[in-house]
DNA sequence: GTTTCGGTTACGGAC
DNA sequence: TAACCGAAAC
């Protein structure tokens, strides 16, 4: 064991330690002060099983992280001897810093806490012999994934519109969600694509493993295979993971489960956190089963629930706790809370999706105005959470034509962008040229004459010879086989990726084809980050690479309006470069991180999708779109009926206990669903409010008010309104009765619109009137030719758009509505 | 080899 | 509706 005692790399965690037991020394914990009594029973029961089952707002990062400052404080074991794993980044990240912040400022030290996939990469590095891997594997995102199924498929002489890649990679990824290698698979499912099905997933995993290259759900996989197949290297595990933490276990998949359940077989001391009512990822594997039956996968467990809430208000607790009662099968808690009074959940019915955007767009203006009665007054204070991505179109258009600054958390991440991508597989390529996927994107971006002839010939002496792409490009080349202005252009890709290859081996030879094995002593890096001590030479370097690929002048040519765009993320990349000492550390990163969200400061309203939500709390929240069919959800329903109605039941839950002063949900009548327009009916989880704990609004553009302000809902005494009687629920019903819901369904085929609201297409422009645009910003008209004008932007210039949309520009230079 | 066209599909999403 | 993809047109 001395291979530590000596050595730098748990410098960190030493001194961790080390200053743990000077302040044991100092005295009692002093951060034990300040728990609640159930939250310190979570934190004291250090040894052997326990399960604690935290509830909304209830204080569970505290608990979960001052158990492990704990652990640490009170000798049991060594920072880098806890394993702790969440599911995403964010989670880890925050968990590093207030472990840090308990145990006076270190950050660094625990090598051993991160994502379910960040841990399994560094031990399947270590591993990765055992199952045919070399330790530099690539890691496949679902791009790449796909498009490596798409091959397979044709490969297969199948008709790949019939059998879509992207059915294929949900069947296998479900497959090795639940821990199913190509072998297990065989037997059972035969039926699977077109009885084809484990036979692809054979071949792609063989794929994979000749490309030296795994995806996300392999990193589990692989894991629980070794594990399951070497007792020498679990053992070791077994031994060194002294204690084991697992956050948000509800959402474990099977393998995740195999994998600590393996991990923690001998000693026991596995502490799993989770509420069986935030489960909502069902539908990518996550078995909430997991949970409810911790108890008989560990006898004994001590189970500990944390109840007291500390986010929401009493109204908004009710509202989620009534709601969520509906649901069977749960392993049961009673949420409350010290706080009184609050506003009730609010509760509006709009006419459109359009007028529910405008209608929320105000209410964020009135809030941020100081004009409702809430303390919150920043637009960072509200969050509109939707079921589905595509809803926050709605709200983005709105917010862009009155100029509401918002942030859409969790859209297409930065890595995911196809420049990123792009610039990213130029950057693995230099790393290792043997990387035939990353060969693949670029060898024709920007456009090089390397059509689909060309690449075949390459692919073709790759495989005869056993070579990589990049390899048998390189002979090609040396043989002159392709001629013209293809060879040329391929002969300097070639030299290019040769020289950027021979820089990175000159810069970092270590590092660049064999990490050094040392597989006794568990010694790691923590991650690629490190600060300062660093030349900047890689970043000259990837610019250089941007820059002599041709890359960059492709986007600074391209007319599109997205190009501008591009090359700033291109900059920003080169940018996020600085962090690391070395673009191998860099690459290994970013595999695994998909969140980011930058630009944290500014204020603005944020939306997502309520599965985004999940973690967060906003002030001010709203919940729209609550309509059956779009939530729940029918596909939810469809695909697994009861189980996936309870499901979205616990993601409504998830939304209302976002909110800790105000929560207004909202449904519309009529909605626009792909391109048709549908009456809609409010959601059933609606019925399950109490309505004791809900004020009904009147929505706007109902003349007479009647809906809400009459006794929409029942009124009094039946329903909405009966303060006394806390059972009584809401009911459609009195929805349907009211006076105002008849003007709240379009009978007819035209597109229904809000009553009272003036549309703006019929308005006639003339000559000189100031409009505004959405995208293009104010203007002037210069021309009308029909429905069509000519309107001279302030910003944008002259452009060609149609009446319809534009709005007046009035003189204070406002928009209207 | 590249661009455009037309048909199809989409709307749960972390790592 | 709009975004995407493969196939036909250029």
């Amino acid at each position: 064991m001395s291979s530590y005692d000596d050595d730098d790399p748990f410098e960190g965690a030493l001194s961790l330690t080390q200053r743990a037991m000077q302040a044991m020394q100092g005295g009692p914990a002093p951060y034990l002060e300040g728990l609640n009594p159930a939250q310190r029973a979570a934190v004291e029961a250090l040894d052997g099983p326990v399960l604690m089952l935290a509830g909304a707002g209830t204080g569970k990062t505290k608990a979960l992280t001052t158990r492990i400052a704990h652990l640490i404080h009170s000798g049991r074991c060594r920072p880098n001897e806890i394993l702790a794993v969440t599911f995403t980044n964010k989670a880890a990240r925050e968990m590093k810093e207030r472990v840090g912040r308990l145990l006076g400022g270190a950050i660094e030290g625990m090598p051993w806490l991160g994502t379910f996939h960040s841990v399994c990469v560094k031990l399947l590095r270590r591993h990765a012999e055992l199952v045919g891997l070399k330790s530099n594997f690539t890691i496949l995102d679902t791009d790449d994934q796909i498009r490596l199924l798409k091959q397979l498929i044709l490969a297969a002489n199948m008709d790949e519109k019939r059998w879509p890649a992207r059915q294929l990679a949900g069947i296998i990824d479900g497959w090795k969600n639940r821990a199913l290698t190509p072998e297990r698979v065989k037997g059972a499912e035969t039926a699977a694509f077109n009885n084809r099905g484990s036979e692809l997933y054979a071949a792609y995993q063989d794929r994979l493993r000749a490309l030296n290259a795994v995806d996300f759900g392999d990193l589990l996989l692989h894991m629980v295979t070794i594990f399951q197949t070497h007792a020498d290297v679990l053992a070791q595990y077994q031994r060194w993971f002294r204690y084991i933490l697992v956050d948000e276990y509800q959402d474990t998949n099977v393998a995740q489960y195999l994998w600590l359940r393996l991990l923690a077989q001998g000693h026991r001391n596995i502490c799993c956190v989770g509420d069986d009512d935030q489960s909502i990822y069902g539908w990518r594997g996550a078995e909430v089963g997991n949970i409810l039956r911790f108890e008989k996968d560990f006898p004994g467990a001590v189970v500990i629930r944390l109840e007291q809430n500390y986010r929401s208000t009493e109204h908004i607790l009710a509202a989620a706790s009534r709601l969520i009662a509906t649901n069977e099968g749960r392993l049961g808690k009673t949420l409350w809370t010290e706080a009184k009074g609050g506003e009730k959940v609010r509760l509006i019915g709009h006419w459109d999706g359009e007028e529910e955007a405008r209608w929320i767009g105000e209410e964020i203006e009135a809030i941020a105005a100081g004009r409702r009665p809430v303390g919150a007054v920043q637009l960072s204070d509200q969050a509109i959470l939707v079921r589905a991505s595509h809803q926050m179109r709605a709200f983005e258009d709105r917010f862009l034509t009155i100029g509401l600054p918002y942030r859409v958390i969790g859209g297409p991440r930065f890595y995911e962008r196809l420049e990123i991508r792009d610039a990213m597989a130029y950057f693995r390529l230099a790393v290792s040229p043997e990387d035939d996927l990353a060969f693949e994107r670029v060898i024709n971006t920007p456009k090089r004459g390397l059509g689909e002839k060309a690449q075949a010939r390459i692919q073709m002496m790759a495989r005869e010879a056993g070579l990589s792409l990049f390899d048998a490009a390189r002979r090609l080349v040396a043989a002159g086989e392709i001629g013209g202005k293809a060879g040329g252009q391929l002969r300097l890709f070639v030299e290019n990726v040769a020289r950027w290859n021979a820089e990175i081996r000159a810069a970092s030879p270590a590092t660049a084809t064999s990490p050094a094995e040392d597989d006794d002593a568990l010694i790691e890096l923590d991650e690629g980050a490190v600060p300062p001590a660093n030349d900047h030479s890689h970043i000259r370097l990837v610019e250089r690479i941007l820059e002599e690929s041709g890359y960059v002048e492709m986007w600074q040519n391209d007319k599109t309006p997205e190009a501008p765009g591009r090359l700033e993320n291109l900059k920003e990349l080169v940018k996020a470069l600085e962090q690391f000492e070395n673009l191998q550390g860099f690459l290994e990163h970013v595999a695994l991180i998909m969140d980011n969200d930058s630009a944290e400061g500014e204020d603005k309203v944020s939306i997502m999708t309520l599965h985004a939500a999940k973690g967060l709390e906003f002030p001010v929240v709203f919940l729209p779109g609550w309509e059956d069919g779009l939530f729940p959800s029918q596909r939810a329903m469809d695909e697994t009926g009861q189980k996936g109605l309870e499901e979205e039941r616990r993601l409504a839950y998830v939304g209302i206990t976002r909110a800790e002063e105000l929560c207004t949900i909202s449904f519309a009548g009529n909605r626009r669903v792909y391109g048709q327009w549908q009456s809609q009916l409010p959601s059933r989880f609606i019925d399950e409010l109490p309505a004791a704990h809900v004020e009904v609004l009147t929505p706007p553009g109902l003349y007479g008010g009647g809906f809400g302000a009459a006794g929409a809902f029942g009124g009094a005494g039946s329903g909405f309104g009966g303060g006394s009687r806390m059972e009584e629920r809401a009911s459609r019903a009195d929805v349907y009765n009211s006076p105002g819901w008849k003007r709240l369904q379009s009978h007819g085929a035209p597109p229904p619109r809000p009553t009272t609201v003036t549309t703006v297409d019929h308005v006639a422009f003339g000559i000189g009137d100031r409009v505004f645009h959405k995208k293009f910003g104010y203007g002037e008209v210069m021309e009308i030719e029909g429905d069509t004008l000519v309107i001279e932007f302030d910003k944008a210039g002259a452009k060609h758009v149609k009446a319809g949309f534009v709005t007046a520009a009035d003189a204070a230079g406002d928009v209207p509505f």
